[in-house]
DNA sequence: AGCTATTTTTAGATTTGTCTAAATATAATT
DNA sequence: AATTATATTTAGACAAATCTAAAAATAGCT
């Protein structure tokens, strides 16, 4: 498989191409920063390779050889994210461009051995879980910070923008994976929050609460 | 930089074309496996960017810019390759392939802290040198084993053969790099050796003494 | 020096992945 | 239901990297 087939299948699976969901042309045109027509092209591609179910302008959807594929580059993905923080020190807002080269390597016996090293690993550095081997999923059980009712409290887990600048907003602000975190009072106005964090007291905006998963306990 | 362009100017950097020496056309294709015209393209291209010295039906040869470029490659590729075996416990008959692939991931980051990880080696598994960050070589005062006196002693620090068939046998034989080494006695009909290695006495074909570096003491 | 063999380059074709512009199908709105 | 807007596909072109076959230059050999 080439780097650019590759590449689609991942982000047809981001886009809920694994589930039945059939994904629009445009959607991945967008996501991928490419124009549709090239999207009509590759969808066909992977269709005749059988990994994807493409119908003319029904859009397409992962078959599950093509799931099989996604779930081992986001696998590889996520381990060299790993990686990159916890042996070379990266931050976690600098990880996912390498890892955008590094998840095409190909070496079963290295992305193997890398798991290995790595302590198998269930999460990537942005809370995301890291698919098994075998592409088993094993997705936490998890909120937006957003959605918590008051008084309830949690551990930050996850972040749904992994965009650099948030990510340096939050390393800014001392949020970080593995914070306790509780919800003191939500603002009605601006649905801001008041919570507590490891100690002190914090006011996030709305913004912010809604891209920032939390366990519930 | 493409991948194909950094493929090229490593090759032309191994085949000697950073001294001044100019490399043929025919060489560099052999050497790819490719065909003599891809290579004249080539060529033609990356003079045009300022990487080589190309003059028609005259061969080629690295600019200043281009030795470099290769450099940095080469520090790439033999930086995984250490990491390889050091790390994850792969073979030193495993690594190349892998290395030829990571070698073209960008990012300065990575390799500089990749380097400090290491412990800044300063010779790959194969007992090549691995190239400073600004392109210093450091290259060991090293001989092959074939062409070392009688009763001469010295350690085996490189092959000069790398690839996986030559590295297996040395393992199946136990002769490894940092293995203390004597010539006993050479035999004139099919210069055959004696040799004492690490307690053992072992006789050892001319092909594979002339494969096999041994830095004098 | 002249002829032959080899090396190198050119010309034209192919594959992959992309693009623009135009045509066509589907969806939304009156 | 007809019209308009949007989404998608087709047609044709392009750049990169390669190939084959033919032409041209260089090297090697009487
Ligand atoms: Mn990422
Ligand atoms: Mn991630
Ligand atoms: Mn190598
Ligand atoms: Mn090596």
């Amino acid at each position: 498989m080439t780097r650019s087939e590759e590449n689609y299948l991942k982000t047809i699976f981001h886009l809920g191409g694994h589930k039945g969901t059939s994904i629009a042309t445009n959607a991945i045109a967008e996501q991928m920063e490419t124009k549709p027509s090239s999207v009509t092209d590759m969808a066909r591609k992977l269709a005749q390779k059988g990994l994807l179910h493409y119908k003319k302008y029904q859009g397409v959807s992962l078959t599950e050889i093509g799931k099989e594929k996604a779930l081992s580059i986001i696998r590889k993905h996520r381990l060299w994210e790993v990686f990159l923080v916890e042996k070379l020190d990266f931050a976690w807002d600098e990880v996912h461009e390498v890892a955008e080269q590094l998840e095409h390597i190909k070496s079963e016996k290295l992305i193997d051995k890398l798991d290995e090293l790595l302590d198998f690993p269930k999460y990537d550095p942005h809370g995301d879980p890291i698919p098994t081997k075998d592409g088993k999923f094993m997705e936490r059980d998890k909120k937006l910070l957003s959605e918590m009712p008051i008084s309830a409290s949690g551990v930050c887990v996850g972040v749904k923008d992994s965009s650099a600048p948030f990510l340096k907003f939050l390393d800014k602000n001392k949020i970080a994976l593995g914070n306790a975190i509780q919800v003191l009072e939500k603002e009605d106005f601006d649905q801001s929050l008041r919570i507590a964090m490891e100690g002190r007291e914090l006011r996030i905006s709305h913004q912010i609460a809604s891209n920032l998963y939390v366990k519930i306990e």
